[in-house]
DNA sequence: ATGAGTCGTTAACCTAGGTTAAAAGTATGA
DNA sequence: TCATACTTTTAACCTAGGTTAACGACTCAT
């Protein structure tokens, strides 16, 4: 059994409206989450209540907080930015099906890897590249970016202040 | 059968003087290779030949180059600091256990739940925090870190520069 | 329609960290 | 022992991006 036919089985189906949160940072959250509809975000909150977005979830994306599903608090929230439907499925059938089941176990290791590969590509790029350098892999990645979410929000995904991306995206033009 | 175990009966030893390569970036390396002695660092060389590096491997560790296993080139080069002994898993021998033997599957879902957890903590201290926040959180992780690596390349691992370091660590002096 | 709230832009000013270069400290090897 | 090479520090100057604040454009809820 995959993990979408474990999602269908043992799944519960969320219907969220926009602005609502599917959990929230500090909270305790077993559960992974498959995005069926609509457009959310992972964000951190600082101490001094800075907000840094982590990634956006659009439809086919998974996402768990993994200490959470390690049985500590989830170290970010996510966000509906718009109307969604969630499969909600509990990290613990996801366990004993890999423990048991090896095509699950294959399942998670797919998801994993994957996952890994995004990770270490926004490593990659935090380490080496410029703000600017970011916003145009982004938007090479993701060319209906700024359809999808307020440009306050993109600048928040890069690690940079709104203001900061509104000169990069003038100086761009200036550029060309 | 686990990974350590699959790594002593698959797995080729290799012993490396320092300075020498595992891999380097732009090869192929379809391996993961376990740290059973020394200390290393995988880094990233800029088109303009600047070092970035992504992390230091100590005795224990697991590396790979995500991007090889999938059939691509290395993304970066693994150089031993100092003499080192790895063992070199083939991963082919790891998907074929995986997919047949469960054990296997749920000891690779482990190395990369561990591996994932990782690569999030190193985006959050990108994201969110300073670079002398990311230098203090360092030396708490690891506080003989020092004794491990050059100033040079911890600044390199921090995202900054050697001077940047050095003018951060005479500051934290100054303040207490 | 009107007021309140968010969004994006712009400007002025500030700061963390980059760049270059020089000098001092430390290893290493002939 | 001396020389060569790397590491670290320091200084001077530069730049990307942060901060604060103002303003116009849009969205809403009333």
């Amino acid at each position: 059994m995959n993990l979408s036919q474990l999602a269908e089985m043992y799944g519960e189906s969320l219907s969220l409206s926009k602005m609502s949160y599917v959990f929230s940072q500090g909270e305790k959250s077993d559960s992974i989450y498959v995005v069926t509809e609509g457009v959310l975000k992972a964000f951190y909150i600082s101490e001094d209540g800075k907000e840094y977005i982590k990634s956006f979830l659009f439809v086919g994306d998974t996402i768990a907080s993994l200490k959470a599903l390690r049985g500590n608090a989830c170290s970010f929230s996510l966000l509906c930015l718009r109307d969604c439907k969630l499969l909600k499925l509990p990290y613990k059938y996801v366990l004993e099906n890999a423990s048991r089941d090896i095509e699950t176990a294959n399942s998670v290791i797919e998801l994993l890897m994957a996952f890994s590969m995004k990770k270490e590509q926004r490593e990659y790029e935090f380490l080496c590249l410029s703000a600017e350098q970011r916003y145009q892999n982004l938007l090479k990645r993701t060319p209906n970016i700024h359809q999808e979410v307020t440009q306050n929000d993109i600048a928040r995904y890069l690690g940079i202040t709104p203001v900061a991306l509104s000169r990069i995206k003038k100086l761009r033009v200036i550029k060309n």
